[in-house]
DNA sequence: GCAATCCCCACCGTAGAACCGGGATATAAT
DNA sequence: ATTATATCCCGGTTCTACGGTGGGGATTGC
C-alpha cells in the first residue's frame, strides 16, 4: 500500500496553492511544478482532474493559473485522494452475489479500508501546511 | 483501495485449508479451486508464494496436496495480505531526501496505512473460520 | 509401471501509471 | 488588432503488474 505519484503530487500541488490562497492571484502550472519537483505536462492533467471535480479553479490566458475553490482547511485528505484515485466512481454496478467466504473476508476488508479512510479524513490540506511551517522553522534553527 | 484479487484467491484457499486442518489430511490444488471458485492454474501460483513463506506447505506425488503449516490462529490477515502482495521485499533502498512537503504526506499517509494495518493484524483466519460458520448456521436456519 | 499431483518456466492480453507532444482556445497587455 | 501567455484537449508512448494459460518435468502412492 504505496501512495501513488499521482495522490502525492496532487497534495503537492494543492500545498502549494495553499501557500498562496491568501494573496488570491493564480499559480501558474509550470510555477507549481517548478517548486514541488513535478512534471508540468504531468501536474496539467492532474490539476484538470481536480478541476472537474471542483478543488480548484483555473483562469486562462496570460496571468492566469490555478486556484482553490476553497479554504485549505475544508478540504481533507481523503477526498483529495478518492478525487485523484477515482473512487467516486466507483458506484460498483457489479454486486456479485458473495459466498459466504467472500462476505467474511470483504467485511474485515472493509474495516481496514475504514480504519485508514478516518485517518484521511482527520488531516485538512491546512494541516499539512501548519506541519510544513512548523517543520521548516525547525531545520531553520538547526541551520542557525 | 480495492482487494487485489491475488489477495482474495489466498484468503478464500488459506479459509478453505483451515477447514480441514484438524483432519490432516492434503488439500488439493482442484479441490480448493473447485470450492472456492478460482482458476486452478492461478491458485498453484500464489500457494507457491504461501509456501515459499512458511504459510503452507505441499506434499508431491498422488494423494498429495496443500496443508497448513500452523493453527488458523496464528495467522493474521495482514501476515497474509503482506506476503501475497509482496510487501516484505519493500526495504526501500531508494530513500530519497524527502522535501519537508514530502515528508509531511508521507507522515500522514503513514499513519492510515498503520491504521488499516493495526485492523488487518487483528484478524486471524480462524476469525474468519468462526465468522463464516456462524453465518453458514444463520443462512441454514432461514432457509428452513 | 502408472496415474496422480505438485513444481517450474514461459507466455499472453489487458489496464493503469507516468509521462510527452501538438495544436486549439481564452485572456491580458500592448 | 496583434501578440505573448496561459490553460484546454486529444492523442501517443513506455513500463509494470495483474490475472490467467500452457507445457513439460519431478515426485509419490498404488
Amino acid at each position: 500500500m504505496e501512495l501513488s505519484c499521482k495522490s502525492e503530487y496532487a497534495l503537492l500541488a494543492l500545498i502549494e496553492l495553499s501557500l498562496h490562497y491568501s494573496k488570491g492571484e493564480p499559480q501558474r502550472i509550470c510555477q507549481i511544478a517548478a517548486e514541488q519537483n513535478i512534471p508540468d505536462r504531468y501536474l496539467e492533467q492532474l490539476l484538470a482532474t481536480l478541476r472537474r471535480n471542483g478543488f480548484v479553479k483555473s483562469q486562462r490566458g496570460a496571468k492566469g493559473g490555478y486556484l482553490l475553490t476553497r479554504e485549505p482547511w475544508k478540504m481533507t485528505l481523503l477526498d483529495i485522494i478518492s478525487c485523484i484515485e477515482g473512487f467516486d466512481a466507483k458506484a460498483k454496478e457489479v454486486k456479485s452475489p458473495e459466498t459466504t467466504e467472500e462476505a467474511v473476508i470483504d467485511e474485515a476488508w472493509q474495516q481496514a479500508r475504514l480504519a485508514s479512510e478516518r485517518v484521511l479524513e482527520s488531516y485538512t490540506l491546512q494541516d499539512l501546511v501548519d506541519k510544513r511551517n512548523a517543520r521548516q522553522q525547525v531545520d531553520l534553527m538547526y541551520y542557525i
